[in-house]
DNA sequence: AAAGATCAATCGAAATCTTCTATTGAAGTG
DNA sequence: CACTTCAATAGAAGATTTCGATTGATCTTT
């Protein structure tokens, strides 16, 4: 039964019988009689299909809510008696928007220390794509926004507070303020992260208020490159403090906080709703309600 | 793994492998080896056993915790989807202390007449049983004590609240006046509920709140009983109002209400603490509301 | 419109897993 | 010490799962 759910999970999350097969390390015969077989067991029609998948049918929305639960729970089940005889060890895969990449690591990296037994997988993603995985239980958490846009069935651990600042080069007549508006960028050469990500979209909410039209010559998914090219000189970004603290050390790069209004937004642990946990992933949950205390 | 999982519960209700099997109906090797499998998929032992059945271990303690909940939910899946296909149907078993049988009555008819095909079963059980029989599946809801003993993971709606009164024959002196004192019944012969009942204990704890020693020379599991016995005369019981009015009618019996220092004891539905319950649970819940509410 | 590519279903054989009956072996009982 | 009870084990029969190969349908390209 689980294993069926399993199956029907991965179809309709690649929307595609061989794909999926692939992805379970299963051949594609195997998965349509699986499919098949639940269908059968549950007596309804959960994938609409003719010579080739044509989406879940309302029942299979239905169903897939079941399957990733009774999934998950069936997962967090075996994971919690495994770390009965093993300890705290095991695998924690981790999904974070670009902006928190340097609280990824001090949360895992302190984590680690704690339950040195526990691997850690880290991704960039977007905020959008780490709800995503969570539903399909692709990773354990993610570090994102926890307010402005629509969260699932989760649990949230606020960690800390974006406050944006200016990343020019030193040289940059900016780089020379104790601090600068929305509207003081408008002249500048802007690169900024691509509009898929969320942090994009709230600075763009930012100018928009200010009534500048941001204008960025160059979009990237990663404050590597946006650091990398400030350095080069000419350009200027907008980063969270954090990111642009780590990003500017050492280099000839200016931080000039940002005033002007801006709502305030919570970058936060996000885990899936379940009672209870799995060990592991309770240990990274404490770990962050320390770090956020201190 | 869910049909492991379902062996692993029948044996830790039973206590013993053979019985466990039989109320499977499968034969002993056959969950003898189920639950071996299951213990080696996990990697725990989850049963203490050296020739007979020694208790589970406390991995096993909390395995039949995930154990009853992956069951539960993977049957409230499957019956959501049959729901789907064949309309609200199906079979509603509800376990209902003694008292509270006349409702479960009322109940069960308003939600019949809603969704006629909707199958009932109705057990007259004690509230700690039905506790454990919403633990092991075996039932869907229960008629209980809502306050007063501690529930387990459930949820409730509060249906009525008791209000006790004396059922005596109507040649009893009692029988004439408009009320009567819980230490007017003193030197009267009694009869009530055996103390397993929570609601024996209750009235315990009224008599002894003023005072009084209950005499109860005899002691049934059945408010028919006692109903059959006072209508024999000489005797007198203690029963909710309800109960009590619906014993009586048309027999040559008098109910006079109790006066006097006694709590107040909400009944209502009992139900597995479970998101989303299943339809037909649905149904008699959302009955539930609407029969408080009249 | 024909040829080719893509995709899921189907078929039949092999492998795996499950369940049964019969038996054993261990622990408790009179 | 025989007798009973109980769970584990062994071995055979049966069911299920999985896979490679193929088919048949649909979509794309030329």
């Amino acid at each position: 039964m689980i294993h069926k759910l399993d199956m029907f999970i991965a179809v309709a999350k690649e929307g595609h019988f061989g794909r999926a097969a692939e992805s379970l390390g299963i051949t594609q015969p195997t998965l349509s009689t699986g499919i098949k077989q639940l269908e059968e067991m549950l007596g309804v029609q959960l994938i609409f299909r003719g010579s080739r998948y044509g989406g879940l049918t309302p029942e299979g929305q239905r169903a897939l809510v079941w399957a990733r639960r009774l999934v998950g729970d069936a997962r967090t089940f075996r994971e919690e008696m495994r770390v009965s005889r093993h300890g705290l060890s095991g695998h924690l895969r981790l999904a974070v928007i670009p902006t928190a990449l340097t609280w990824a690591a001090k949360l895992s990296a302190r984590c680690a220390v704690r339950h040195p037994k526990i691997r850690f997988t880290i991704l960039s993603r977007t905020s959008v794509e780490i709800l995503k995985m969570l539903d399909n239980l692709e990773i354990d958490a993610g570090l994102s926004y926890l307010d402005n846009e629509p969260l699932g069935r989760v649990t949230t651990t606020p960690l800390y507070t974006e406050r944006y600042t200016l990343v020019c080069h030193s040289d940059n007549p900016l780089a020379l303020q104790s601090e600068v508006t929305w509207a003081d960028l408008s002249g500048e050469t802007l690169c900024l992260l691509t509009p898929d990500m969320q942090n994009r979209r709230i600075i763009n909410q930012c100018f928009m208020e200010a009534d500048v039209t941001p204008d960025a010559l160059v979009e990237a998914n990663s404050t590597v490159v946006l650091a990398a090219l400030v350095e080069q000189g000419g350009w200027v970004t907008v980063l969270p403090s954090d990111s642009a603290r780590f990003l500017a050390s050492g280099k000839r790069l200016s931080i000039v906080p940002i005033t002007g209004g801006h709502v305030e937004h919570t970058v936060g642990l996000v885990a899936p709703y379940r009672e209870p946990h799995t060990p592991v992933l309770d240990a990274l949950l404490s770990e962050a309600v320390r770090l956020a205390a201190a």
